[in-house]
DNA sequence: TTAAACTTTCAAAAATAAATGAAAGTTTAA
DNA sequence: TTAAACTTTCATTTATTTTTGAAAGTTTAA
């Protein structure tokens, strides 16, 4: 396989896992691109190699730059932006998961905070609903408090441990 | 806010959620449902209370079943199938991350695979591009071996060690 | 200034994904 | 058997999401 070949394979296969995970998949191949590239891209290059349009390539860069996984790059004496990705993978997993959590499981978890907290009467029904989402609060709540502290852990002792522990 | 409200509220919430991780509205709907009913549940309730056509509450429980976190079960006397869901959260996690990761991430690494590793020539390009993607194959595969491990420890005493330490 | 070079926005179009429902298939009781 | 009771399938329709591209907006060099 050459490298151009390899490269568009690499594009193609996280833009089709990204829309598995509910991003988009043109926004995924931009990252994609842009974590390989290994100097900033121009939003024109972007659009050439996607081959999208103009407001597709602007649009997804926006919205990676929310994320906080692409930033604008300057350079001297030109006029147009460039852009580059995280290529820091602990940084990136950091960020994506902060930015998931921010936006889908607090929200996530304040409703079902509210749903698990009502006056349970007396029904079976009404008991199992209350004890079955009290539980999957705290269960989701653990599990976004673990993916939160997880790369902390990522390069130190205690994380090195754990994994080798659990081969 | 009373029960069948909060009930309602619940599964709203849980097939947004699940939209926005690449499962199909209807399908993390009938989850949320089964999830919270104390007792088994035939289609036609299923399509009464989510409002939804036979064909689409077929499908959605084969692909559930298909994941291994609903089961059909049958009641003496009736002729009709019913539904219940995978109560157990540790073990509906390890579940849902087994087969996302035997769907999406096992075939995403072989590629990974593929692609780090074309003869890189000498352009600080090629070079780069392979650094990179190597480096993202080696994370993927630690992420998934971490997720694949992780609900062995859930509740023993290493989970909970790391879990507090984690706080 | 101003006009060229560039980016963003957003209504409309296109593409994709999901849902419908009727026909086909299956199972079971009689 | 067979017919009633139920489930599955899948071509078509509907809904949702994404993309386009032209107009509006912004920035900068002269």
């Amino acid at each position: 396989m050459e490298f151009k070949e390899a490269k568009n394979k690499f594009v193609q296969t996280w833009g089709a896992l990204g829309s598995q995970w509910g991003i988009n998949k043109t926004m995924a191949q931009i990252h994609a691109l842009l974590m390989v590239s290994n100097e900033a891209v121009s939003m024109e290059d972007i659009m050439e190699e996607l081959q999208i349009s103009r407001g597709n390539a602007s649009m997804n860069l926006r919205a990676l730059m929310d994320w906080g996984i692409v930033y604008k790059e300057y350079k001297a004496g030109e006029r147009r932006e460039f852009f580059t990705a995280e290529k820091d993978l602990d940084e990136l997993a950091s960020k994506i998961s902060r930015e998931r959590s921010k936006r889908e499981i607090k929200p996530a978890l304040k409703i079902l905070k509210e749903v698990s907290t009502i006056e349970a009467k007396d029904s079976a029904e009404e008991k199992h609903f209350v004890d079955q989402t009290t539980k999957l609060y705290d269960f989701v709540l653990k599990a976004d408090n673990m993916l939160d502290k997880m790369t902390e852990f990522n390069e130190n002792w205690l994380g090195k441990l754990v994994l080798k522990i659990m081969k």
